[in-house]
DNA sequence: CGTCAATTTGACAGTCATCAATGCCCGTGG
DNA sequence: CCACGGGCATTGATGACTGTCAAATTGACG
């Protein structure tokens, strides 16, 4: 499994990394330092970054493609706790502490990350405070979207948590559009808390508010519909 | 509402912020300029202490009692985020960003907490070095127990997360034990995502299992039975 | 254009929220 | 210390929602 090579980092891979979260607002010093400690995996889908478990030596930063974050019960169903896209990071919370992952990590599909060692990049936050700063904001970010996801889960109906998502991403504000759907529906669907049936369902609902589902295509005829549900 | 006093920092009080996660592994200097900028604060049980929305200038610490963190759909109901006890600090987020509450505060009970200015923390987390390293370690638990949470939610039943919380709140790893809950079951059913009907149903399952519920006081015959729920 | 995987649809069961009624605990005041 | 009251917790009945399994259909991609 987790077929991976080790690449150079390219223009294009470095544009993504400096306008991440966690670089966008550092100093040249800083930026240079911190781009000279990635290192660029690429993976294949369905390949595995790490384990739940597993010992932990690097954090990560998405470039392109998305990766699965995901849990096991016992009897081994899965449950994603959250999808990371171009310029997310991950298991950036064992730079405080832990020396193991608490979750899976899969790629949803191929997908390249820039790799940090964890130990390096905790010394040099002890140096520079526009990394420590960037850590923090990258760390509230995270704990902000994830408390959202928690009262989302617990608040909201299969359908209102679809109409949430298509209006959280919709380019504008008001009246018809369409949306290109950046992944699969059955990601979609394990980052809504949802199986994929439940996720169809919840769009044959929504046909009823104007919403037409053909592929990874999603046609709105008033987003102000969605938001009474 | 929200009849508060303000208080001084008696000795009690003190001792508590002194051992709470965010100021445990300051040095001395760093700790006695936070422990200046806190101000302590009484609130009676179901006080509001602010609103979702609400403009956000302070984060808090809670001292004594539970604060309950939730958050309200449009028709009124709510889903608790978290319950902070003795120790917690809540809207810590915010000194990254932001300007406003992102969920609402209650005080379960009758309730002390240590109030911090944002601007004055985030001023000071720039200077010493300590203070931002423990406000990266704050966030990074509360972001790895949120995560759980989600996890939890999605993966386990109403009987599972309670055995899980009697597991992860036992104070030996085996054998027969007693437990006082700390708190009302009502918040215990709100903390768990469960409405309190929920909450009670699940503890006559477990009873099943070798588990007695008198008022707070639970007993359980076999810790290691109920991992196996 | 064909193939395989992804998605949809149907049927069903399980879990949990809700409402209502009853019983119990806890803190209050005597 | 005991009785009392009000709120909390339990229990029953019911329904909504979603997970699961299986089969049919569609879509993506070579």
């Amino acid at each position: 499994m987790a077929v991976n090579k080790v690449l150079n980092l390219n223009s294009r891979e470095r544009n993504i990394l400096v306008k991440s979260p966690l670089l966008a607002t550092l100093g040249p010093g800083s930026l240079t330092r911190m781009i000279d400690l990635a290192t660029v995996l690429s993976f294949e889908a369905r390949d595995i970054l790490f384990r739940d478990g597993d010992p932990a030596d690097y954090f990560y930063c998405v470039l392109t493609g998305y990766v699965r974050l995901y849990r096991l019960n016992k009897d081994g169903r899965e449950a994603d706790i959250r999808i990371s896209g171009s310029g997310d990071t991950f298991a950036e919370s064992l730079l405080a502490m832990g020396d193991s992952y608490h979750y899976n990590a899969q790629a949803a599909e191929n997908v390249t990350v820039a790799r940090f060692d964890l130990a390096k990049v905790r010394a040099l936050a002890e140096q520079e405070h526009d990394i420590a700063r960037a850590v923090i904001r990258c760390l509230s970010n995270y704990l902000r979207s994830t408390m959202d996801c928690i009262a989302n889960d617990r608040l909201q109906t299969a359908p209102q948590r679809v109409a949430q998502y298509l209006i959280d991403n919709c380019p504008v504000s008001g009246g018809a559009v369409s949306i290109r759907l950046p992944f699969q529906k059955s990601l979609l669907a394990g980052k809504l808390g949802l199986a994929p049936e439940a996720l169809s369902r919840a769009f044959s609902t929504l046909r009823g508010n104007g919403v037409t589902v053909r592929g990874r295509m999603i046609q709105i005829n008033d987003i102000d519909a969605l938001r009474q549900i």
